[in-house]
DNA sequence: AAACCCAAAATTGTTAACAATAATGTTGAA
DNA sequence: TTCAACATTATTGTTAACAATTTTGGGTTT
């Protein structure tokens, strides 16, 4: 029988996730290149499970890897951000819409339970920025769970979350709307409650156009 | 100076596709194990490069992976089939809306060519199922390019494009219906021609949609 | 000084041996 | 006969050395 607390003791596996964070969070800045050898000696392990961490890294498309040549951590320009947000888009209205099918009363008090939180925060802190972001991300991460389409939890949280992490955690606060977005939530969580896919799916769709047509206005001033 | 014709001698890369295509195939069936001293010996090479092959096409969701046990290929249950023809409605419905703003003058003559070629097929052959198939594939892989949105052709065409073949493979040709699709992709590339987004969009989702509903008569029939 | 060529160094790709874990088979007792 | 504990075997996870390629640096030539 083997111990159901296992701690993932595969070091490859580890290495994913610190690989990961380590890109998303900006230590690893865009465009730097990854040298295997240093991030072996500083991971303390040797190059063949990096090499196998490096890989799903690259299928993450958070960093390019060129034969004989090596990885470098992406460079999100704010144009792709928004072609990410119009995948999101149909996405998240996709996964709001499912929602109201398949979310259970749990999950629905979950939810509301988040959403006070954010409020009194907002409400407390001044340009609490830094709880909406998170709770900005939990929100979308609860709905998308609520789905229960696998496939679609799969690209939304697999491949495309940590894309968007990563461009808040580079972004300047500035640009967060918590107010605004917050009051979104409240909306698209009160269509999912009423059971009201189609309002549900054109709320989700127009809260994340909202924060895209942020992106192009930065764009803009470029 | 570099070669441009480099031949792609990594055979770690190789590797990634031989195994995609072996296990699309079939010749790995479904639930199979995936031996890594097997395999290394039938490709003629190292465990190492074959590993990071594995990491990759696990991430393509073909295998899963149970640590210290090994690899199988995935079991596409019907259900979870659905799932993804789900989620294909929503892109393959936005890739066909932004064909309409994107497409070039040589990619619809690409796609008309195409399309008269099968049309040719059809009518040659009776029960041409196999070279529908194939070219219903070609058909939608074209029309995803032409959207020209990078994440979006990156989730079609890397991630859902080779659970879909799979199950192509393994299914009965007789549920194809090479006939009623070709019409409605030709249905499609009016619509894309005559630059309408919407109706463009609309026609996709209902194409993928009919093709789901078939998948769900089988599910009934078990 | 700039450009080219060649050699040295560093990095990536690959291999084979070693370590750790799980699956298998055998033995012994109830 | 059946079950359980143990040893054996095979497989996966990891490491370190080796091979191949690219980058870097120096020296020469123009």
């Amino acid at each position: 029988m083997k111990n159901s607390l296992n701690k993932e003791q595969i070091k490859s596996d580890n290495l994913t996730e610190r690989l990961i964070e380590a890109i998303v969070s900006g230590e690893y800045p865009p465009g730097s290149k990854i040298s295997e050898p240093e991030l072996a000696k500083l991971f303390n392990v040797s190059r063949g499970p990096l090499r196998e961490a490096m890989m799903r890294v690259e299928s993450l498309n958070l960093v390019e890897r060129i034969p004989h040549v090596g990885a470098r951590v992406i460079n999100l320009s704010l144009e792709k951000l928004t072609e990410i947000y119009a995948v999101r888009e149909a996405l998240e209205g996709m996964a709001a819409n499912l929602a109201c099918k398949h979310i259970t009363d749990d999950e629905l008090e979950t939810i509301e339970a988040l959403l006070v939180h954010h409020q009194t925060h907002i409400e407390q802190v001044e340009g609490a920025s830094y709880f909406y972001q998170e709770g900005d991300f939990d929100f979308h991460y609860l709905i998308i769970k609520a789905s229960k389409n696998e496939p679609l939890i799969a690209l939304l949280c697999g491949q495309l979350y940590h894309l968007v992490r990563m461009y808040r955690s580079q972004s300047p606060q500035e640009n967060a709307r918590p107010e605004k977005a917050l009051y979104e939530h409240l909306a698209i969580l009160n269509a999912i409650k009423a059971r009201d896919p189609e309002l549900a799916e054109m709320l989700m769709r127009r809260h994340i156009k909202n924060s895209r047509l942020l992106i192009e206005n930065e764009l803009l001033e470029e």
